[in-house]
DNA sequence: ACGGATCTTGACGCCGTCTTAACGTGCGCG
DNA sequence: CGCGCACGTTAAGACGGCGTCAAGATCCGT
């Protein structure tokens, strides 16, 4: 869902905002009429639409109008018209936001993030599934055969950490920093303590783990 | 849901946003400052939060993020610094749309209704109810085997925080900076008091919770 | 000013969590 | 083959948080 669709008709905004987008993460398709605009958003699901009012061929408008008919997919509006006319009618056709030239990159970007977030949370909770255990990161719940599944804080902290970053390699001691402090990161037994309760309340075969892997002499691993 | 917040602690703005909206349908509060802003949302559902960056007592950009902590309500920022540094911050920490004085009335109403639009979706019923008892957060009423139950303010504070969440995990200090302020983020003790006497008012049995549970070092959870 | 409700504060026993240590196991390496 | 290292497992004691109660202190309406 980080994918955005930008619609300008002018080649060199087009080209700006592509790479700046780029650059902080984003997936960029480009369209320079209103009509491609639209096919194009039919044709793939985006997180986001950033739309300039001033097509050649179709207002920009209209644009949106018809987009909300059959899409709810969050459409930012560009304009270099200061009329607080032009606003009304955007915002009140559908758009999530308007911003007016010049701006900033930075203010753009951070109304997409806020224009996204809302999206996000609208559709889906953040939950982290696997095939043995559910984990709620803002519910701050673990769920296993449909019972909850009772942590202490410190097994909770590892947990998040490790379920945070999927498939990734967590040393011991970007662990033992994180949970205890930099003043502990000679404990390694506390790790080991608590991974066996984890893998305990967690795993299907505590012994045999398929989740939490360990990476011997390095740190953990979380597997979905 | 046609209720709204105006946090500003310029009275002329204030008396002329509250005209202007009232006018336009909407039902206006108003608060002075920060805290209040805050104590105000927390004691009463609104449809959405109009917030002036600049407040006497703590910085818009905190109000934002506190009140993240347990509200999804719609905040638009009004503010007179044209720094987009001041408008990412807003955005980031939560707030969906920003507008920089001096604004037009028919803009500021458009994107009152745009920030409206989305969060439709996302709206709760204003009662929650338990095997045990009911909650109607709109009359602030408390109701168990038919009578109602009264709270003292600060139950019904702590009461609130919780129902709005319902099996979220709240943490201690997320309620005690809600109720009591941030200075007090370290007297869990008065939680536990008010825990008990909520437990004792709504609770079958209090002793064993079934609707308020606690999770030992972090907070607390509504079980409907 | 008075009285009741509400809030603050302290003390206590209980229980869960954390810490710590000891032991067993598997693996690699000399 | 045996030694050492890292890891897994377990258990016991220390520690701190939690629930509970009750006694002041404070707020508020009459």
């Amino acid at each position: 869902m980080n994918d955005v669709l930008v619609v300008d008709d002018d080649p060199h905004i087009l080209k700006a905002l592509k790479i700046t987008l780029h650059a902080h993460g984003y997936t960029v398709v480009t369209a320079h009429d209103g009509e491609s605009a639209l096919q194009c958003a039919a044709r793939h699901p985006f997180g986001v639409i950033v739309l300039d009012l001033g097509l050649p061929d179709i207002d920009g408008t209209t644009v949106i109008t018809r987009l909300r008919q059959w899409s709810r997919v969050p459409v930012l509006v560009l304009s270099a018209r200061h009329g607080s006319d032009d606003k009304v009618k955007a915002l009140d056709a559908g758009a999530d936001d308007y911003v007016t030239k010049p701006f900033g990159l930075d203010e753009l970007l951070a109304r997409l993030r806020a224009v996204q977030r809302r999206s996000i949370q609208a559709d889906e909770a953040p939950v982290v599934r696997t095939a043995s255990f559910t984990v709620d990161l803002a519910m701050r719940r673990v769920t296993r055969n449909g019972k909850d599944v009772r942590l202490t804080p410190t097994e909770w902290g590892i947990l998040e950490i490790l379920v945070r970053n999927p498939e990734k390699l967590i040393t011991q001691h970007q662990l033992l920093t994180e949970i205890w402090g930099a003043a502990y990161t000679k404990e390694a037994n506390y790790l080991r303590v608590y991974m066996a309760q984890l893998r305990r309340k967690l795993e299907p075969e505590p012994g045999n783990p398929r989740h939490f892997m360990t990476e011997a002499g390095i740190g953990y691993r979380f597997q979905p």
